[in-house]
DNA sequence: TAGATTGTTAATCGATTAACAATC
DNA sequence: TAGATTGTTAATCGATTAACAATC
């Protein structure tokens, strides 16, 4: 084993992993701002690793990089998604047409990565049946059906915290793995479920504090 | 230094600050369902961080849980926030009226932790004037006034990606020192600001890595 | 050639984990 | 008392950082 964290087809350590796909999302968006090249110490200012981290990362896999200039945009994107194995299509669904739901549903956060959410739930008979861009709102009713149909790996709660747990409950009933709450619910799962909560003020209550300090 | 991380009057190690500031989410989290007391474990399962980790984390500053029983909800929820230097009230204000905006300004993970959104801006003269709940939806020229007046320490913005550097230039402009990116946008800022932008796509892809690899 | 940046090494530091006595 | 869980130690592993030769 001479590359830690790296691999050939050993599985990628938690770290590594979580890098990778932060450097993805940064080249995928300086992609869009036209950017050619980027170097190791542009991505570290953007993701706030440590620019020696991620030569590092990247050169366990390849010499992705060209000495003097950076690497291509282009070329690392490929790499990394080959690397981290998502190079498909995913499905996802999404739980709630309120006004996170449909933020989500709008932006190009999730498409950007392979994920396309194929179908939006709500409970209320008034959303049932639009449509967010091209994706239905369906009654929360057909999950079980839609989850099977349209194979679902994904399932994204922007429900209220109250409703959360029994919509988790579903989905893990219906064979999905991985879920991602919006809503502050503490989730309860069995382990081989993956929960991902997303706190946004987690982060700003610790960036305050060295702001503070 | 007998404990690595704790501290005195030292700083916080980066490690340290991030990870009580996430028990500290998980624990308003439990008291709203009612918990009294909650055990290392428990926190573990909810923050994905080991259990020995939080015990060693805590232990640093004082010996606040009971043997046998766990930690009390509501003392460690005290505890945490005098170490974070975080019991106070803060005021932010949010960028941007949609249904990002909208979401964010009525929902309660920011008032949670102290955080009180005094003001929504947004360019939308239809918007202008409105309120979200008790929360004035301002035009953005204001900004520069509502900053000094309301004495803000954080920007939100949820505002579309175009616009988001120039709200930041103008923030940092303002002494703003602390923003939170919900666009896509890669921000460019002078060192001394922190920028957090939230990437949820990046957190599936990386759940996702290890459920098919 | 000169400047920039990668790829890589070596040294240090913090995170992780298992284990277990102390004690509620 | 018996069971549970903390507080703490010790061992290991991964992350971080500085430094620099290689090379575009």
């Amino acid at each position: 084993m001479s590359r830690p964290g790296g691999a050939g087809s050993e599985r990628l350590s938690l770290g590594v992993a979580a890098r990778l796909s932060r450097y993805l999302q940064v080249l995928i968006q300086a992609r869009k701002m036209g950017r050619e090249t980027i170097s190791s110490q542009e991505l570290a200012s953007w993701t706030h690793v440590n620019s020696t981290q991620i030569r590092r990362d990247l050169s366990g896999f390849g010499k992705f990089g060209k000495r003097g200039v950076g690497y291509g945009v282009d070329s690392l994107v490929a790499e990394i998604r080959k690397i981290l194995q998502t190079s498909g299509q995913h499905n996802i669904a999404l739980f709630g047409a309120g006004n996170l739901g449909q933020a989500i549903a709008s932006s190009d956060i999730f498409a950007d990565h392979g994920f396309t959410i194929v179908s939006i739930f709500d409970t209320s008979p008034k959303l049932v049946g639009k449509k967010v861009g091209d994706v239905p709102i369906r009654s929360i009713d057909d999950l079980e059906k839609v989850v099977a149909d349209e194979e679902i790996v994904v399932g994204v709660l922007a429900v209220p915290a109250e409703a959360a747990q029994d919509v988790a409950d579903r989905l893990v009933a219906a064979d999905v793995r991985v879920i991602f709450n919006y809503s502050e619910q503490l989730l309860d799962v069995p382990p081989e479920v993956t929960v991902h909560t997303s706190s946004p003020a987690v982060d700003l209550l610790y960036a305050l504090y060295f702001y503070l300090a």
